[in-house]
Formats: structure tokens, C-alpha cells, sequence
RNA sequence: CGGGGCGUAGCGCAGCCUGGUAGCGCACCUGCUUUGGGAGCAGGAGGCCCCCGGUUCAAAUCCGGGCGCCCCGACCA
């Protein structure tokens, strides 16, 4: 992409109502734009981020044996009649009537709706398990949005939804999404801490919240050190094989968020303990029957008789981790991208536009990178050499190919690694070896 | 939902108290000079001053009512 001709609109200054830096970097990126309050328009660089981040919650989401499907916004009321939600939930639920005065929803979450579909079409506990999930749009009126999309109205949301026969079926389920949500997470270059979480009326170790550390969080953080260590990505899982070894080892060790943290009696002795800041991007929760019972979600056990399945959910905060990864991934001049969700990998800039040599060797690179399928902003623009670097740096590609008359004539260019600003100077063939390799 | 603040050019703001030609910086357009870390000079374009009503010869400014947005707290992926 050409950014002469990219629709990306950086600013030098913050907007006003900007508070925490990833809603700042991201105004100033070009990435969004308000709406109303909590609402925000994606803009090109923004979205392609979502996407990012969207398509590795689904690829995890498909190793771990979950199916996509999607589901609407709009609601009907009657649904949650049924289970009681309708009058339950309050003021965040967005209430609408259609034309013909029915009751409508634009829906806060989907256990309802997924539950209407699989109560329709399985019967039998042959069928068992399922595990479904979507990616939608969802709405919940908070009184007081804040934090851009962190904490916004609207926002996107996987969530998952596991049906079992029984307990132990439903323990799997629940495994599954553990591990999944750990692979996620470290995926797009952040730290997640599984964390017990209020586990409601049912009870019970299934409910767990994932925290990622980040230094400008809003939740203090107490774990075992040995949490940051653990890697998760580096071996094959087997979503069918016994999977509480590897969630074991993660909730064996201790792990607490201010709420529920007692520095008295802490099992972690005080140097293996980190004390951090985090940011909720995921939850995982067990709650039985409890849909299955108000809404009839029967099936027959083998002895023809009808039990109400074992159902848990499972959300991550997509457009949220937006935020997310950019408050664990910053620095002064702007946003550090991890490579796995970094809107491009590199940002090529030619620093003397209109300039024959100068054109030549960047108009070339950006033809080979293109050709070798490595994602390329190309800064082609007439500007200064420091307003090059400064947006460059702001919008935070991982790499930065720089070329230059000084360069050129000694026949190199530069490739600068935004994470560590380490530069290098190589040949354009080596450097482009580099970015394609 | 309690408390506070703010709506003036795309962005950041001044002007409002004390009514009288709507301003500054950045961004934008033109030209010249400049050119490896957000350039300089000159010229230019861009405003229902949030909306509605009132007071007044005259309202961005005073008064009343609405709407929007933000911040702090209680609550959430």
C-alpha cells in the first residue's frame, strides 16, 4: 500500500478527550473514530488490526474444535423472556421495538439465542459434545464508556458456547477453551495470567478470567513468577488427549487479582511474587444448567431419559485487546506492534520522494516485498525525512526499511526494528532477505 | 446513577467575567527557498461560535430550556 494514497489520518496532536495511551495512540494512528460515546467507526490501519486479532481468536478457536457460525445482533425479547434475562438484566441492555411494536434487543451477549438453536436440532446425547462459537458486534449501554474501545458500548466479542452431558464432558469443554485462550493470548505477543475468578451460583474452580499484564492496567495483578515463564506455544497440543496436565500446571500456581488477594495469606513467598497491572481480555465460565433448564435445552441419555446439558461460555474482548496489546506495547513515540497483529509488517520509506535514485531502489523494494506476499506500507509521500520517521514510528511496524540518498550512495539502506530501534545498515538485497525470510 | 467540567475551523485552544468587525498554533491549498528526526518566508481557503427560545439597537459573550461529549466515583469483555 501506498501511503500517498492511504486513507490514514495521524495527528501531531491528542485529542482532547483522550485519557489512556492506547486511546491516544490510536486517535492519533488514524486507527478509529468516535461515533457517539463508546462507539467508534474502524478506519483502514484500525481494521486491519481487528481483523488481525479477530482471525487469530479463530484460528485457535478451530484447533480447539470449535465451530463458527454467526449469530444476529437484533434479538427478540421473547428469548429472554424465557430465561428470565429480559427482566434481569437492566439498563445495559439496549431495548428497541420494531415497527410492529414488538419487543427487540440489540443483544449484550448470545446464550439465549445459542441455546434457542441447539435445543431446535440435537436431541440425543449421541450427538454431544458441541462447541460453538461467533464472532458478532455486541452492545451494552454501560453508564459511563471510557477508555476508547477498552470500554466501549459496542464492541466486538468471540464468544464461545460448550454443550456436554454431564459434568465431566463439560470439565473438557472447559479445559479446551483454557488452553486455547492461553495459545490465543501468547499469539499476539502478550502475557495472560489465567486467573479464578467469582464462579457464581454454581460454584466450583470453572471460572477463570485472563489477564494480560500491562504497565498502564487498571487491575493489580499477584501471581507466582514462574506464570510469566510457562510457554504454551511451543508444543503441540491435543485438543482430544487429557488436558488438565497443562491446565494443571497453570492454575496450580498462585494467581490473584487485587479483589480477591490477602498479602497475609499468600502462599508465594514474596521473592517469587509479582505484583503487576493487568487488563481483563477474556472469560471462561461454567454455568451448568442453567440456561438448559429455563430454556428446555433437553437431551436423551441412553436410557431414553431427558437431561438438560451441561453448558459453559467463553468470551474474549476482540476489539478490546486492540487496546490492550497497545497499553502492554508502547513506548514514547508511539504504538510497538507485535508482528502477529501489526496492521503491516513493514513500513518502507523512501525519504527523498521524487528523487530518481531514491524512487528507483524504494519503488523496487516495494515491488519485491509485494511480490513475496510481506504486507507493506510504502511512504512515498513528499514530506520530510522527520515526518516520515515520526508517523512511522507512531503507527509502530515492526520493521522499517529507510531509503535514503545518503544510503544509496554507499549502496545501503537501513532496517530499523521498532521494538528495539536497533538499526542496521545492509544492502538492499540482504535487507529485503531479512524481511522476507 | 451521584459529583464535577467542557461544547468557538479537521485537531489543540484563546475570546465570554465587562455585549459592538470571530482570533491563535498545528493541519490544508499556491509559490519560492529548504530537505536523514514533525522546516522557513509570503499569500490563501476554511466558522449556523452545539441547538431552541428570551433580554437588547446589537448576543460566541447575559438569561432560560434542551442536546452532546469528557473526567472522578459505584458497575462490566
Amino acid at each position: 500500500m501506498r501511503l500517498s494514497r492511504y486513507f490514514m489520518p495521524t495527528l501531531k496532536e491528542t485529542p482532547a478527550e483522550a485519557r489512556i495511551v492506547s486511546h491516544r495512540l490510536m486517535m492519533r494512528a488514524g486507527m478509529i473514530r468516535q461515533a457517539s460515546a463508546g462507539i467508534y467507526s474502524w478506519l483502514p490501519l484500525g481494521f486491519r488490526v481487528l481483523k488481525k486479532i479477530e482471525q487469530i481468536v479463530r484460528e485457535e478457536q478451530d484447533a480447539a474444535g470449535a465451530q463458527e457460525l454467526l449469530m444476529p445482533t437484533i434479538q427478540s425479547a421473547d428469548l429472554w423472556r424465557e430465561s428470565g434475562r429480559y427482566e434481569e438484566y437492566g439498563e445495559e441492555m439496549l431495548r428497541i421495538k420494531d415497527r410492529h411494536g414488538r419487543d427487540m434487543l440489540y443483544g449484550p451477549t448470545n446464550e439465549e439465542l445459542v441455546t434457542d438453536i441447539f435445543r431446535a436440532h440435537v436431541k440425543s446425547y449421541r450427538d454431544l459434545p458441541q462447541l460453538l462459537y461467533h464472532i458478532q458486534w455486541k452492545f451494552r449501554d454501560e453508564v459511563r464508556p471510557r477508555f476508547g474501545v477498552m470500554r466501549g458500548r459496542e464492541f466486538l466479542m468471540k464468544d464461545s458456547y460448550s454443550f456436554d452431558f454431564d459434568f465431566a464432558g463439560a470439565r473438557r469443554s472447559y479445559n479446551k477453551m483454557f488452553v486455547a485462550y492461553l495459545r490465543t493470548f501468547a499469539r499476539m505477543g502478550l502475557k495472560a495470567i489465567p486467573m479464578l475468578a467469582e464462579s457464581g451460583p454454581i460454584g466450583g474452580d470453572m471460572s477463570h478470567e485472563f489477564v494480560i499484564l500491562a504497565p498502564t492496567g487498571e487491575t493489580e495483578v499477584h501471581c507466582h513468577r514462574d506464570l510469566l515463564d510457562f510457554d504454551v506455544l511451543g508444543s503441540e497440543i491435543d485438543y482430544d488427549g487429557d488436558l488438565e496436565r497443562v491446565v494443571g500446571r497453570w492454575t496450580d500456581l498462585y494467581a490473584a487479582t487485587d479483589k480477591k488477594h490477602d498479602p497475609a495469606s499468600c502462599p508465594v513467598p514474596p521473592d517469587q511474587l509479582v505484583e503487576a497491572l493487568g487488563i481483563e481480555v477474556g472469560h471462561i465460565f461454567y454455568f451448568g444448567t442453567k440456561y438448559s433448564k429455563s430454556m428446555d435445552a433437553v437431551v436423551a441419555g441412553p436410557n431414553s431419559e431427558p437431561v438438560p446439558v451441561e453448558m459453559g461460555s467463553y468470551g474474549i474482548g476482540v476489539s478490546r485487546l486492540v487496546g490492550a496489546i497497545i497499553e502492554a506495547s508502547h513506548d514514547e513515540a508511539g504504538i510497538i506492534w507485535p508482528e502477529s497483529v501489526a496492521p503491516f509488517k513493514v513500513g518502507l520509506i523512501n525519504l527523498k520522494a521524487g528523487e530518481a535514485a531514491c524512487d528507483r531502489a524504494s519503488d523496487e523494494a516495494y515491488a519485491k516485498l509485494n511480490d513475496a506476499r510481506v504486507e507493506v506500507l510504502y511512504d512515498d509521500r513528499e514530506a520530510r525525512a522527520g515526518a516520515k520517521f515520526a508517523d512511522m514510528d507512531l503507527i509502530g511496524l515492526p520493521w522499517q526499511l529507510i531509503v535514503g540518498p545518503r544510503g544509496l550512495a554507499a549502496g545501503v539502506v537501513e532496517l530499523k526494528e521498532r521494538a528495539s530501534g536497533e538499526r542496521q545498515e545492509l544492502s538492499i538485497d540482504s535487507a529485503l532477505a531479512r524481511l522476507t525470510g
